[in-house]
DNA sequence: ATTTTAACTTTGTGATACAAAGTGATTCTC
DNA sequence: GAGAATCACTTTGTATCACAAAGTTAAAAT
């Protein structure tokens, strides 16, 4: 098992909640992934750009009724995320045996 | 899923993989846990102090023909470490869905 | 015009990963 | 016995990073 092999920037507790929010769904407002991930705006933010510099989260900023920014997984993202749980999942079943 | 429950002393790429490897064989001299890990003395010595902070890895040294210190996994270790195997499963089955 | 709300940015603190180099003790080699 | 080698550290330094708290900007509601 490489452990090299693992994502950092998917490894990251907050992060890895943000990804696996946004797998969910097409697309979080803000407001909603601060809700439900229960993190301060600038905690939430900063992980979101990180994701966001490397290609897997998009930004979609629109102003409707109040201004609401919306984030998705990129296709990117989608790939990463899969791999990165790929890992995961053969740690679990080498740690099982 | 409430991510607060990953164990961030097992959730790092280095102590993972130590963590890993511990719970393979009762005892792992430093020597042979350098050579599998291909990290620096300092890094891994580190990651295993850490380790055993928490409770995790025991600690035997000896002197055989060269000093030899043995690491082996605790009762607490191998708790902690099933736990948070058991997240990551948590973790890759709600990915899955 | 002031307040409110969303979405930031900035600042500061503290922890941590990691490499590289140095230390102390023991043993092997000559 | 002196010097080299080996093991297991420790120390030092750098760079990154998480996270909170407070400040900023812009738009809309009152």
């Amino acid at each position: 098992m490489d452990f090299d092999l693992i994502d950092k920037v998917i490894h990251e507790k907050g992060r890895l909640a943000i990804m696996t929010l946004l797998a969910t769904r097409s697309e979080w407002p803000f407001q909603d992934l601060k809700a439900e991930l229960k993190m301060s705006d600038g905690n939430l933010i900063t992980h979101l750009r990180t994701l966001h510099q490397a290609g897997y989260v998009s930004i979609t900023k629109e102003v409707l009724d109040r201004p609401q920014t919306r984030y998705a997984v990129t296709a990117k993202g989608r790939t990463a995320f899969r791999a990165y749980i790929d890992v995961l999942e053969q740690i679990v079943k080498q740690a099982r045996s």
